[in-house]
RNA sequence: GCCCCGGUGGCGGAAUCGGUAGACGCAGCGGAUUCAAAAUCCGCCGCCGAAAGGUGUGCCAGUUCGAGUCUGGCCCGGGGCACCA
């Protein structure tokens, strides 16, 4: 005998007890885990004779315990991989641990405890939430990324892409916090200061490592029309992040004589003529030369410094520049050209120099005017006011109507032939060419961190930078550490990084950066195909898992672009090095959930040392006073019976203390009611109220839907199917609501992955059963049908309850295993309609027609019903539209 | 500042392809049951209006027989901006 075939017997005579009356989530919940641990339903092991079915939701950082959108996220997991596997695929449902980071650190700092203890300790809290709200997850494939075993094989990845070229070293910009010599995250810099010292922080230029991920930024943008399956929002902000421009690539040769160059890109070729200066970052080599001899420019260049390096700071900081007494000369009109050195242009983009065309672009308007250059303008358009030298006005870059002036031979042409001839005349004097441009840098993964992945190089006096041969890897983070939030860690510890030239044996320092975390999260995915393999990073089973691509993941939006943006290009890598087959993109289907968010409420704190400052108050310990028809009047402490303020909802945070614990929820109303609630609340790419007052609701309905199935159990299960022949018109109604309401379901789970519909679809078809008459024999049968589907249709939902009422119903059977229920079309044939009448597009009355009603007799009842003759007065009839099943709208 | 998304009753949301706006749930109100309470069950529930009816999907225009849905402009809220993950 098979051992499933015992152990279902096993699990058949646990179950022949009675039904319970009530509906006891705690012991149902144990029970079903229990039964499925036992039978290992999660278990997912290849099987060439089933269409597979990856399913992947991101996974967590072990920060501590889950939040909510842990919950949430994982639920959606949950609930397309069990109805897949109810639709017979081979689901796989892995989860590991995204175990590197910074929190780990910042705990470290706080309580004194190491960084790998917490997180293997956090590891171990959190998989007993997530067992505990009964996913489906094969845990045989857990792993952690901060263990030798995982990071092993993305140092192995780096050595190879080093060789190959795709590894570089080259400067990059830094947060420096000067008091506490380190480099900060920009999440660390708060208001240009830094968190902990509240140093004024200063760009730093230090050597980093580089992956090369704009060699494929071609090949990352036209893959993206090959992503039906992904959001259309995420696909547009990837494009623009990737930011291909045509444009024109050219120089400004320095006036002073001599080869040397300066070189801009602009996409605006055609306003060449129009150039009235040209700005180069701090960091350009010209100003760094014109500031040997300037110190005010020197000056300048240092305060350029200050601040952070994020994107956000840049560009809505205030636009400062200063001369640098060097002249370059227009490549068309041999003109003196000055250069500034301007605050904005930022060395990272292109040539680290820009081209300004005040007349033609806002920025350099607003810099003109500021510093007094001179305005050319270049474009006109007719039918426009007169140009203004004054204020801005939006025609002044119009591409498609302007046409250009002031600008010799090319007066007259429109834009693109502008763009053309100028491109034309400028690769003729060997001063330049059109060229395409990519928005898109290559990708810095060096962090002056500890709690990462070791880069595996060496420092070599001798032989330079030397990768990490295979045998001596991996490159093991020491665990044992000091963490004092000053400098890195690594860097202090001799035992470390002395080590020996693999080259020339000589004495050499070991690389004490670690990589960027978005390394980890970069390839997880396929590592879960063969987690066991210790030989090789990956091996045959991705192949079976993963071609065509993931079939679903599931994750926040935040990470639309970085995260998702790094795994396709790995995945391109990986094929490239030979590691993978062509896999085509990683993941075919995306899902993007929204945040989780929840009311705030604070009070302003006392005293002028604390002006301005908020005291957050959790929701749960406020009551929030209503009026009589429940709109929110205030709201009180708890503890103190005192007024507190609204704040309105945010996301879920420490700062502002409106974190729900799930676990709470957990405990008091079981996993089933939790997965209920926040799959009903909101469809799941929006983002998510938190409402305890919902959370009883969904509970209400379990135990609603517990003591149905419980009466009819008690009244004797029926073992005949329902003979739709021998139902009442009432009943008959109930069964093609149910059967509307399978279809319903499927669609909502598998095409529109929208679950609030499904649930509320399910309580509709409850609700109309207890309004049914189903005393009598066909009555029974179809009772004992609806329960059963009832039961099947949100087994993906919640499985433990689900599992509880199916086993009730059909005795030694198993929800999970059985095929998800089918519409029967009988049952959902109609004889008559019901079609609305409109009046001029308002509605006026209803008619009721035969389901195959010829448009003439249609027509004639709708003229003929109360509404349409009152409303129509008499006036004739002007236009008369039929909408087949739907309504009649008659235009008077 | 730039890119992307959203805005519908007191609240969360539904309306899937331009065709009955407010399904389902929460809160509230009225009733039944109960010694009482909890739980449960029944009914009402956008706004104005006695009713007839009017009006209503952030605001302003437009397309259409018909707009929550499409177009243009604006306001507000959220996500991302390369070292939070």
């Amino acid at each position: 005998m098979a051992v499933g075939s015992i152990i279902s017997r096993l699990f058949q005579g646990r179950r022949a007890q009675p039904m319970q009356e009530k509906y006891a989530p705690a012991e149902i919940e144990r029970s079903a885990q229990l039964h499925w641990d036992t039978t290992g339903a999660a278990r997912a092991v290849e099987d060439a004779g089933k269409p597979k079915y990856y399913c992947l939701s991101m996974f967590p950082y072990p920060s501590g315990k889950l939040h909510m959108g842990h919950v949430r996220n994982y639920t959606i997991g949950d609930v397309l991989s069990r109805f897949h596997a109810m639709q017979g695929y081979n689901v796989l449902q892995p989860m590991g641990w995204d175990a590197f980071g910074m929190p780990a650190e910042n705990a470290a700092l706080a309580n004194n405890v190491p960084p790998a203890a917490w997180t293997y300790s956090n590891i171990d809290y959190m998989r007993a939430q997530l067992k505990s709200l009964g996913f489906a997850i094969d845990w045989e494939r857990e792993f952690a990324t901060c263990t030798p075993a995982y990071y092993r094989w993305e140092q192995w990845l780096f050595t190879r892409l080093y060789e190959k070229g795709l590894v570089y070293k080259k400067l990059g910009s830094v947060n420096w916090d000067p008091v506490d010599n380190t480099v900060l995250a920009n999440e660390q810099v708060i208001d240009g200061r830094g968190w902990r010292s509240g140093a004024l922080i200063e760009k730093r230029e230090i050597p980093m490592y580089y992956m090369k991920i704009t060699a494929y930024a071609e090949e990352l943008l036209s893959e993206l029309d090959n992503l039906p399956g992904w959001p259309e929002q995420v696909r547009l902000m990837q494009k623009n992040w990737i930011g291909k421009s045509t444009g024109v690539r050219f120089a400004f040769p320095l006036a002073d004589g001599g080869d040397d160059k300066l070189w801009v890109f602009t996409t605006r070729a055609d306003t060449v003529m129009g150039v009235t200066f040209v700005a180069v970052a701090a960091e350009h080599p010209l100003a760094t030369r014109a500031a040997l001899n300037n110190r005010e420019l020197a000056d300048f260049i240092e305060t350029c410094k200050q601040g952070g390096v994020a994107e956000a700071d840049i560009a809505t900081m205030e636009k400062k520049g200063m001369a640098t007494g060097i002249y370059v000369t227009h490549p068309l009109t041999g003109e003196a050209i000055e250069v500034w050195v301007g605050n904005y242009v930022l060395m990272s983009y292109g040539d680290g120099a820009v081209m300004g065309v005040p007349a033609h672009d806002e920025r350099d308007f607003a810099f003109a005017l500021k510093y007094r250059l001179p305005i050319r303008q270049v474009i006109a358009v007719a039918g426009e006011p007169a140009f203004s030298d004054e204020t801005w006005a939006d025609w002044y870059a119009d591409k498609q109507r302007g046409r250009l002036i002031h600008s010799g031979k090319y007066d007259g042409l429109g834009c693109e032939a502008a763009v053309d001839a100028i491109a034309a005349d400028l690769t003729a004097r060997h001063l330049g060419e059109k060229k395409t441009q990519f928005r898109l840098r290559d990708w810095g993964i060096s962090r002056q961190r500890y709690w990462g992945c070791p880069i595996p190089i060496i420092h070599c006096p001798t032989c330079g930078d030397v990768p990490v041969p295979d045998e001596q890897l991996p490159v093991v983070l020491p665990e044992s550490v000091e963490i004092t939030g000053a400098g890195s860690p690594l860097a202090k510890m001799p035992e470390f990084y002395e080590c020996q030239c693999p080259r020339c044996g000589g004495d050499a320092r070991r690389e004490t950066d670690t990589m960027d975390t978005f390394f980890e999260s970069s390839w997880y995915f396929l590592r879960y195909a063969c987690p066991d393999n210790t030989a090789a990073m990956v091996d045959e089973r991705v192949a079976y898992w993963c071609s065509g691509g993931i079939d679903q993941y599931i994750g926040g939006i935040e990470h639309a672009i970085l995260h998702l943006l790094y795994s396709r290009f790995f995945t391109k890598l990986m094929r490239d090095v030979g590691l993978i087959g062509d896999l085509g993109e990683p993941f075919a289907n995306l899902l993007t959930q929204g945040m989780v968010v929840a009311p705030t409420f604070y009070r302003d704190l006392e005293g002028e040392e604390n002006r301005g400052k908020k005291q957050w108050i959790n929701p749960a310990d406020v009551d929030v006073v209503t009026d009589e028809r429940g709109r929110p009047t205030g709201a009180t402490l708890k503890a103190d019976g005192l007024p507190v303020i609204i704040g309105g909802s945010e996301k879920m945070s420490k700062s502002k203390n409106n974190g729900v614990d799930p676990q709470a929820l957990i405990d008091r109303y079981g996993a089933d009611t939790a997965r209920l609630f926040i799959m009903f609340a909101a469809p799941p790419d929006q983002s998510l109220e938190w409402s305890d007052a919902g959370v009883e609701g969904a509970y209400r309905f379990l135990r609603r839907l517990w003591k149905t199935t419980y009466d009819h159990v008690q009244a004797g299960l029926v073992a005949t199917q329902a003979v739709p022949d021998s139902l009442s018109s009432a009943q008959a109604d109930l069964r093609r609501k149910l059967h509307q309401t399978i279809g319903k379901v499927s669609d909502d789970y598998g095409r529109r992955k929208q679950f609030n519909t499904a649930i509320a679809a399910v309580m509709e078809l409850l609700n109309a059963y207890d309004k049914s008459p189903l005393d009598d024999a066909a009555g029974r049968a179809l009772a004992q049908e609806t329960l059963e589907s009832i039961a099947l249709l949100l087994f993906p939902i919640v499985p433990h309850c689900a599992q509880a009422l199916y086993a009730a119903l059909k005795p030694g059977l198993d929800a999970g295993r059985q095929p998800f229920p089918k519409v029967d079309p009988a049952a959902l044939k109609q004889d008559e309609i019901e079609l609305m009448v409109q009046v001029n597009g308002k509605l006026r009355g209803a008619i009721r027609v035969a389901a195959e009603a010829e448009r003439a007799s249609i027509e004639a009842a709708a003229l003929a019903c109360d509404g349409a003759v009152k409303f129509m007065e008499g006036k004739p009839l002007k236009k008369l539209v039929v909408v087949p099943g739907r309504l009649v709208n008659i235009v008077v």
